[in-house]
DNA sequence: TCGATTGCCACAAACGTTTGTGTAAAGTGA
DNA sequence: TCACTTTACACAAACGTTTGTGGCAATCGA
C-alpha cells in the first residue's frame, strides 16, 4: 500500500508500452474490459495493471481539464441539530454512489456567516449546490443565481425554487387531527422560526386542521423561537406564566417538546394527564421519552435532494419533492 | 457577480500588461500590497483589478501544480451524534481560520465502511486526516500508517497515536466522587463501546474512584453496548430485570443515561429520589431533564485537533493532548 | 476486386496555476 | 567612477489529466 498517490496515468501507459490517451479512455470507460477504446486483451492488461499499482487518478488534473470537480457542496444551519445532520448524511450517502464527494458547511442561520460559507464552496468549484437553510422569502438565494451553479433546497422550501422537504402542512394536520380527537381545546403551539417553511407550514396545517373541528388557537397561544430545547423551554415558560396551563401543546420540533418536557415536569405538571404534548421529526430521544411525535422522513429528503440536484445538473428542468410524514402515537398524547 | 469562475490568473495578467508570474506572486504573498514582488503601485494595481472582477483561483490548477489540496479530511462514526457533530464544528472551524476545508465521511464504526471512506478521502489527496472513530487497540490504522498522510486522533484515543481527547479518566473520577460523596453504594454503570478509550478510560477512573471510597462496582452491574439512547434503554432494563434498583447509575454518555431515564420513569423509579443518575458530555438536552453531568469540551477538542494535525504536517513531532472536564451538578444526582 | 468501414491505437494541445531562472534598469558603496 | 547588489519584472516549463484528430491495418460489402 505503498504511496498510490505518486502513480501516473503517463506512468502506467510507459509501462504498458501504450499512449495515455488510450489507458486514460479505458480506465474511464464503465463498460470496463469491454471497453470500445482498446482491444479487450489490451484493456486486460491496463486493468489488471491499474489494479495491482493501485493507481487513482489525480482529481486535480481531471477536473482542471474537464473543469468539472464532482464535488456538491451542502450549506445547512448546523449539523449539530439531529434533522440536517440526518438529512446530510443521505445526501453524503447518495452523492457516494453516484461517484460524488459532498463537502457541507454550517451558516449558522446567519446571512453573512451563510454568504461566506456559499463563496468558499464556489471557489472549489462545486459542480452544485444543495442548501438547507433557505428561509421561505428566499432572500439568501439572489447572490447565488448570478453565479450558475446548479442548486436545490432541502428541508425548507421557498416558492418558485426546486426543493425536497417533508409534506409539514400535511404533518401539521396530523398533529391536529390527533389533539383535536382526544377532545384538547386549550393548544399550546410553540411555532420555531417564524421565517422557515417548516415552521409555517407545520403551523398551517396545525392551526387550520384544529379549525376544521371548531378549535381556535389565539395568537397568545403560539410563541415562535428557535428549534432547539433550550427555546422550548423558554417558550413553554413564558406561555405557562402569561396565559396559564394548556390541554395539550404542540411543539414543530422534538427538541423544543423535550425542552416543554422538562419545564412541564419541573411545574410539577404531568405528562399526558396534565398537558398532552406531540413534537416533530421523530429523532431517537423522542422515543425515549415517550414523546408522540410527526416522524419526517429525514434520510430520504437528503438523498432525493441529491438526485434532484444532479436531475438539474442534467440540465433537466424539475419540480419540487414532498414527501409524506406519519404521526407516531406515544405516551405523551 | 457574474461567473466570477471564468476570469484567470492569465487574462488578469493580460488585462494589467503583466505576466501571470507576476500576478500570481503577488497575489499569493501575504503582505499584500507591500509585497516584494513587484513595486507597490503595481501591487495595488493588481489587487485592485483581482478584487474587481472577483477573482478566484481555480483550486483544481494549484493544486496540481504544487500537489497540496488544503483538504483535510475527517472520518467520525456518525455525525448524527451529537458529540461528533460538535467536535467537527471545531474543526472546520478552525480548518477554515487557517485556509484549508474540511471534508467529513462517517464511518458508522464498520471497519469495511471505514476503509472505503478513508479511501476515498485519500484518493482526493487530501493535505491530512483527522480520525475520530479509532478503537483503543488503533487496529483500524494499519493500513492508513504507509499512506504518508499525516494524521491525528480526536474523541478516542488510541496509545502511541498523536490524539486529542477529554481527559476522561478525570472525568470519570469527578462522577465517582460525586456519587460516593453522596453516599450511593449500589451503582450501575452503564459502560459504552468496550473497545473505545471513552469507555474505558471514564469506566476505569470511575471505578478506581469508587474503590477508593471503599465501593465496589461488580461486574453484573456493568452493561456495554452503545452510546444512544436506545442503547441505553436496553440496558438499564437488562439491569434493572437482573440485578434490582440501584442507588444510582453512571453511564459514560448523556443519550444512554437519558435512555435509562426514560426506563426508570416507565417503571415508576423517581430520579433522583429513587435512583440518581449521571451522564456524560453535557448536551444540550441534559440541561433540558435536569440531568447532572461531566461536561467535555466538545468543541474545543475539535480545534486542537485541527491544530495539533497543522503541527504534524509542518513535520514537528507532537504529543497528545488530553483537555480537563467538569462536573456539572444538577437534579438528577 | 476495390472502396468504405471499423478496430485499435498514438499525437499533441489544452486546462490554470506555480516557480526556477533570466535580465534589464536602478540603486549602492567605495 | 566602477563593480556590486537590489528591484521589478518576464519567460517558460511543469503538474497529470482529457479529448479532438489522425493514421494504419484488418475487415466488410457488393
Amino acid at each position: 500500500m505503498s504511496k498510490r498517490s505518486s502513480v501516473t496515468l503517463k506512468g502506467l501507459a510507459q509501462e504498458l508500452g501504450l499512449s495515455p490517451s488510450t489507458v486514460s479512455r479505458v480506465l474511464n470507460d464503465a463498460a470496463g474490459e469491454e471497453s470500445r477504446w482498446a482491444s479487450p486483451e489490451t484493456s486486460r492488461r491496463i486493468l489488471a495493471l491499474a489494479h495491482e499499482v493501485g493507481y487513482a487518478k489525480n482529481p486535480y488534473a481531471a477536473s482542471l481539464r474537464t473543469a468539472r470537480s464532482r464535488l456538491i457542496g451542502v450549506v445547512v444551519p448546523r449539523l449539530q441539530d439531529y434533522v440536517l445532520a440526518t438529512i446530510y448524511e443521505g445526501i453524503d450517502e447518495a452523492a457516494a454512489e453516484h461517484g460524488y464527494v459532498a463537502v457541507v458547511a454550517n451558516s449558522l442561520d446567519n446571512p453573512d456567516s451563510h454568504e461566506a460559507r456559499v463563496r468558499k464552496l464556489m471557489d472549489r468549484r462545486i459542480d452544485g449546490l444543495i442548501l438547507g437553510d433557505t428561509p421561505f422569502d428566499g432572500s439568501t438565494l439572489t447572490a447565488i443565481e448570478g453565479e450558475g451553479v446548479p442548486f436545490v433546497l432541502v428541508n425548507r422550501r421557498s416558492p418558485g425554487y426546486p426543493s425536497v422537504t417533508c409534506n409539514d402542512y400535511l404533518g401539521g394536520q396530523l398533529a391536529g387531527e390527533h389533539l383535536a380527537g382526544l377532545g384538547m381545546e386549550r393548544i399550546f403551539l410553540l411555532a420555531g422560526k417564524d421565517r422557515m417553511s417548516t415552521s409555517i407550514d407545520r403551523t398551517a396545517g396545525f392551526t387550520e386542521r384544529l379549525a376544521e373541528h371548531g378549535i381556535h388557537v389565539p395568537a397568545e397561544h403560539i410563541a415562535t423561537g428557535g428549534f432547539d430545547a433550550e427555546a422550548g423551554e423558554e417558550a413553554t415558560r413564558r406561555l405557562l406564566d402569561t396565559v396559564g396551563v394548556p390541554d395539550a401543546l404542540f411543539a414543530v420540533n422534538d427538541f423544543a417538546a423535550i425542552g416543554a418536557l422538562g419545564v412541564l415536569a419541573e411545574r410539577g405538571l404531568s405528562v399526558p394527564d396534565d398537558v398532552r404534548i406531540v413534537g416533530y421529526n421523530d429523532t431517537p430521544l423522542a422515543s425515549g421519552v415517550g414523546l408522540t411525535t410527526v416522524r419526517s422522513p429525514m434520510h430520504q429528503i437528503g438523498r432525493q435532494g441529491l438526485e434532484l440536484l444532479l436531475e438539474r445538473m442534467d440540465g433537466k428542468d424539475v419540480e419540487s419533492r414532498q414527501l409524506d410524514p406519519e404521526l407516531v402515537v406515544r405516551t405523551s398524547a
